[in-house]
DNA sequence: GTGAAAGCGCTAACAT
DNA sequence: ATGTTAGCGCTTTCAC
């Protein structure tokens, strides 16, 4: 097919021969176990000599085969394109390499997409698995890899689902936060844009905290002032939209995400409504987009690095056989920006 | 050290057994080629149900170090965070599943990481590449894995290095359009805020548009308008508070990326000067978030569904031994929004 | 039509 | 202290 000018990759075989040696003494020495076995100095950079000048690589299916260790950890999510996703990532892949992994991203944006990657999953393909935003059909499909070995953590999943280990942050704790603290600047009238994909699930942490402080502040909870969106830009504009549309408008939003409070800004300054003055606007997350809107976004940031870096260890502790931690919640911290102030009296 | 209850997965052979046929039918069946082999539409079904019934998904190493193909092909970046990235990685993703790859992204911030995913390449980790914003360290890199018979694909690589495959946008004719936009609307002081990591490069074809379109209009050259900066909403904000700083002030600040172009209209609020009456601002990619900001974005359009799809195509096609197109540039498009105006005249 | 056997490149017992 | 050998799980000639 694609003979080209490829030259064959140089096996273990051939820089034992070049040095002089046996297989055995190659993968030895280059695994760093040569001194322990007893093998001549000389010998190890002879061999290190050889697999440098062939440009050795030792070839992945055959050590993965063998060893029934890869080495890699894949990530899985479902949406890339949120900022939120990459800075719990980024920190992952930071953690697992520094203790000699390597993290992979699979995106699997469509069912289909994600069937097929717990498909390849099961297949070895790596040795850790870290599951961002998964659906309620994922986990079925995690239970049946950590039953082959695969070593699952699951990160931010609205379920509870004890039997696997799972990181999350204070979701509930930060509605709280974040409806509190525009209750206090004295709003009453405090709307709350979510996403709609939780509408069908048993538990919206975001829309329990909310709850909770309208609760705790003698509200009285007013189903108008929730609206589903689609998560994205679009989604939180096209909610807010809706919302100033409503008859007895509210002062304050407390929006999903820093993505949908993009989009919500977005929406006043077309309606010509000023934030903080007009409507008062709260985000939740805390990436970094949100601190350059006009005006700065008011937000509930979240420890995304503790996040990733929590399920990478996690992961990797299981491998490793040691006792792992089965749910973790990391608290959250409200940020106080200029999207957010009193409600202008009449 | 962790056998725990995990159940060993089933292999080729359980399933031969449990099926009362050979391994050799369960690969063929499994692989659809049974029928042309003559097996029993009965044996398959036979076959088929013990597999499901072992819940049997072939081993991945097993399969690679056979056949000599991963049927992976690896997305390499070195900035997850940007939007712009997800969007190519998104395009890409679909068109290699829609002819049965599956890409992983691999992210690489760091020289160290970088190199180690190279190593790791090289070991057969995946049958190809495509390379998004790789340093001139990479080519070297690449053009060994090519040489192993690694299929290799630039995205938007400064370079010209002929021998790789590589697809870009037009670049330099976005700068010109950037640019000649500004011009059209009457400014004459155009300032422009680039990657300072380009500064070093030989060629940036932003700064040769911008420049082409200068000398088009009459108008001067003047390097203390062209500000390096990190290539980051923050780098952004700050190469705008220098320019803002001139004693010559420019009226209109064409941006290396929406990204930074964000970064700088926050700074500009900061500084109480309005958008676009007091300052014009034109972004460069057309990123999402660019449509949500306050004013909205104007910018240069990439096609970034077409980048990566090509990229992925290029990719496979070299895989299947057709000839491929060695570079192809894409057209970029302006998108007129509010952040744009002619100068106020004093 | 189906099965037996070889071998992909590596590592780890086991010999020497 | 080094080499020989078996085998990880799969695919694929080649016999039957």
């Amino acid at each position: 097919m694609n003979p080209d000018h490829t030259i064959a990759p140089a096996t273990s075989l051939d820089v034992a021969r070049l040095a002089g040696v046996s297989k055995t003494a190659v993968s030895l020495v280059l695994n760093n176990r040569g001194t322990e076995h007893g093998i001549a100095p000389d010998t190890q950079s002879r061999i290190r000599v050889a697999a440098d000048a062939l440009g050795y690589t030792p070839n992945h299916a055959a050590r993965s085969l063998r060893r029934q260790r890869t080495n890699i950890i894949t990530f899985l999510t479902s949406d890339l394109g949120n900022r939120y996703f990459a800075d719990v990532m980024a920190a992952a892949e930071r953690t697992a390499r520094a203790r000699g992994y390597v993290v992979n991203v699979i995106s699997a944006r469509s069912a289909d997409a994600e069937a097929e990657a717990f498909e390849r999953l099961g297949g070895g393909i790596s040795d850790g698995l870290m599951v961002h935003g998964g659906s309620v059909r994922t986990t079925a499909g995690i239970a049946r890899l950590r039953r082959h070995g695969l070593a699952c953590v699951l990160l931010q999943d609205a379920g509870a689902h004890t039997a696997i280990p799972c990181v999350r942050v204070d979701i509930a704790e930060g509605g709280r936060l974040a409806t509190h603290h525009l209750i206090s600047l004295g709003h009453r009238r405090v709307a709350h844009i979510t996403d709609r994909r939780l509408s069908g699930q048993l538990t919206n942490d975001r829309l329990l905290g909310y709850r909770h402080a309208l609760e705790t502040a003698g509200i009285a909870f007013d189903p108008a002032l929730v609206i589903n969106a689609e998560n994205s830009f679009e989604g939180g504009d096209a909610a807010m939209r809706l919302l100033m549309n409503t008859p007895h408008r509210p002062t304050a939003v407390f929006v999903f995400n820093d993505q949908m409070a993009i989009g919500g800004l977005h929406a006043l300054a077309a309606l010509k409504l000023r934030v903080p003055q007009d409507i008062a606007v709260i985000g939740f997350d805390g990436t970094e987009p949100g601190a350059f809107t006009t005006p700065e976004l008011t937000t509930i940031d979240h420890p995304r690095a503790d996040l990733g870096s929590w399920a990478a260890t996690t992961v990797m502790d299981q491998l490793a056989g040691t006792k792992v931690e089965t749910m973790r919640t990391l608290p959250v911290r409200l940020v106080v920006r200029a999207s957010c102030a009193g409600p202008t009296q009449h």
